[in-house]
DNA sequence: GCCGATTTGTCCGTATGTATC
DNA sequence: CGATACATACGGACAAATCGG
């Protein structure tokens, strides 16, 4: 991302999360904006866009725009926006450890495709991936991609980070990602694979994403341990 | 929502929905949609924006803007963007019945606080509700308004539609909502007032609303039982 | 491989409307 | 009423990516 815009998105960003400019406080206008970063109008409403999608303000009409943005309550493991698993957990002072259960080539039957959304006859790898944090397997991921994006994808690139090398590697995008998030039981897999204590439901995450050519590459399945399973978003009306 | 900007974007999206632009398939460009809605560059790309932002299309440089939305699977009661319970509902082909188990004024102490993320001292109206949906109690809210804000408010209006009122009555706009989800295990309070057949977890909706003033006005802790809980969400890299 | 047409992305400058103070 | 501040829209320019000849 570079463009001048989202340089303002960030600095800003950046401050109100320092502090520097407090919840319920207002930021410089627009017009100071333009003077402190020497470019127009739509450039600094731009960023300000951004910076209300994400939470952190809220323009006012007539009076400007306010920080409604505060430090958040620390819970154990917080998802939410675009972020690799490494970058999830680094943000929680945690580190992962990806143990790669299975890694294979499949074509997409009538049951794979209900699951997740790839046609049927489609050419997959599917990834079964353990996670481990703070000594516990507490993350069950079950991934499928499109085998044309993921070109020279070993279990060993799995075990590491499959984003960092799909962005690096083969210089691919991620942009969209159409989340769903529902409750299941534990399944004797589930038991088996990760160290549930005495839960007997999962929080199920499924994620597909879609690179910056509009193609579903990737659906996965994550079943989180529930006492280790945040996930925060925030909704603007009228975006 | 009286803008050109935002004529333009409900018009495409019911396009989408509708099956004019099939998932997949190309909207028109930006030039076509100019002469089609007789408007200029800046303002069909700020209706893109927002049609992005949804999870309606992505735009691919060079190329063109693609739909990449789909029919989704139903599910039992799906949450998503700003909207009321019955909203929601109607949404899923359902009707809520909502009685009020508890209204009353409060001062919010340290626990409230850190509950709710209002200040100690603020005044408060608490409000305890059930949703029965299905024929069975499914949902349980507790909310907390800052008492300035929703004058009037009657244990009536509270069974019927307390943002319906709001907005309608007192003319206030809903913005921003900061959402959290987590999983706790179900209390006796919860037992006792939902029909929680055998399950031991509730999937727990966190909500926090800002006023168009900026003003933290609303935290509802919405407890639903897991079978009736699904989440959707879309993230887009960038914005 | 190159060029030109098409299409999206960013930015500029200006004008007007609306709400607040 | 005027000054300030955000909201919408216009029109123009150029950059970057894609595609076809």
């Amino acid at each position: 991302m570079k463009s001048i815009y989202y340089d303002i998105y960030k600095d800003l960003r950046d401050k109100i999360i320092a502090g520097s400019y407090p919840y319920q406080s207002y930021i410089p206008s627009e017009l100071s904006l333009i003077e402190e970063y020497e470019c127009t109008h739509n450039t600094v409403r731009k960023a300000l866009q951004v910076l209300t999608l994400h939470g952190f303000v809220q323009p006012i009409r007539g009076k400007g725009v306010k920080v409604i943005w505060q430090q958040g309550r620390r819970t154990r493991f917080v998802l939410g926006d675009i972020e690799t698993m490494h970058e999830a957990a680094a943000k929680n002072g945690l580190v992962v450890e990806t143990s790669v259960r299975c890694f294979e080539h499949i074509v997409a039957d009538q049951k794979i495709s209900e699951l997740t959304g790839f046609d049927v006859g489609a050419e997959l790898v599917r990834v079964e991936r353990v996670r481990r944090l703070d000594g516990a397997n507490l993350i069950f991921d079950k991934s499928c991609f499109l085998a044309s994006c993921v070109p020279g994808l070993t279990p060993e690139i799995a075990a590491d980070s499959i984003f960092t090398y799909l962005e690096g590697e083969l210089g691919m995008e991620i942009t969209t990602s159409n989340r769903t998030i529902t409750m299941e039981y534990a399944t004797a897999e589930d038991r088996e694979v990760l160290d549930l204590l005495d839960f007997d439901m999962l929080a199920v995450l499924d994620n597909r994403t879609f690179n910056s050519e509009g193609v579903h590459f990737e659906s996965t399945m994550s079943r989180h341990r529930p006492d280790y399973f945040t996930f925060m978003t925030t909704a603007v009306r009228g975006y």
